[in-house]
DNA sequence: CGGCTTTGACCCGCGC
DNA sequence: GCGCGGGTCAAAGCCG
């Protein structure tokens, strides 16, 4: 079962605003880099998150508690996804590990990170990148567990998180965290440039 | 057979 | 200090 790839199979029924398209706000946020892994300079698998939330994480917050808005108030106060509830922890821990079950290494994680909410049947949107799934957990406030994705690319930390909304189980949310260091679609080739260096 | 998912356990930060 | 909640690991099993 993949995913991301199933995902690619299935249609998504994206919420299009009429006025703010996603892409033109992603294009507008040059400064956002996690962004840019999300619209595939190739369009052979067309992922355009036009979904009727979009949100962007400050990449450089004030005061270290970082705010994940969205556009949708059911996504900022009923279903409480603030920067807490979307993983806060995570900022704190790094993936290395040196020992079984033993965190070595654990600092507060600067990754680029944002959150955009999708109607869709399928829990994995497919972005071009290939996941692999490392968790899922049931989280408070929430019917439907979380999924933990990682990047499966070659030393690609991207990871992102994908849980449904409990009050409407069509609702993804899908939270990205860090920036791809290749390409879409690319994972044999290693074209790592444009994503990569201007962050 | 290799890669992926599942799932229980473990670890850590935070609130009380 | 303790318990809760969230994130990650890793063994086991599944599937193409």
């Amino acid at each position: 079962m993949e995913g991301s790839r199933e995902g690619a199979r299935h249609r998504y029924v994206f919420e299009v605003p009429p006025l703010s398209s996603p892409i033109e706000f992603a294009q507008q946020e040059e400064n956002f880099h996690g962004l840019s892994f999300m619209i595939p300079s190739q369009t052979s698998t067309p992922f355009i998150p036009l979904n009727s939330a979009f949100s962007f994480e400050n990449p450089n917050p004030v005061s270290g508690n970082e705010e994940v808005g969205t556009s949708d108030p059911k996504v900022s106060h009923d279903q409480n996804f603030s920067a807490r509830d979307a993983g806060v922890n995570s900022w704190w821990k790094s993936s290395s590990m040196s020992d079984k079950g033993k965190m070595k290494v654990r600092r507060k994680m600067r990754e680029p990170r944002f959150c955009f909410q999708t109607r869709s049947d399928v829990d994995v949107l497919d972005d071009g990148y290939k996941w692999r799934k490392y968790g899922q957990k049931v989280v408070k406030n929430s019917l439907h567990p979380r999924s933990y994705y990682r990047c499966t690319h070659n030393n690609c930390r991207v990871k992102k998180r994908v849980e449904r909304l409990s009050e409407d189980c069509r609702m993804v949310i899908t939270t990205y965290e860090g920036r791809h260091n290749h390409s879409p679609c690319d994972d044999t080739n290693s074209s790592e440039h444009e994503y990569y260096n201007s962050y």
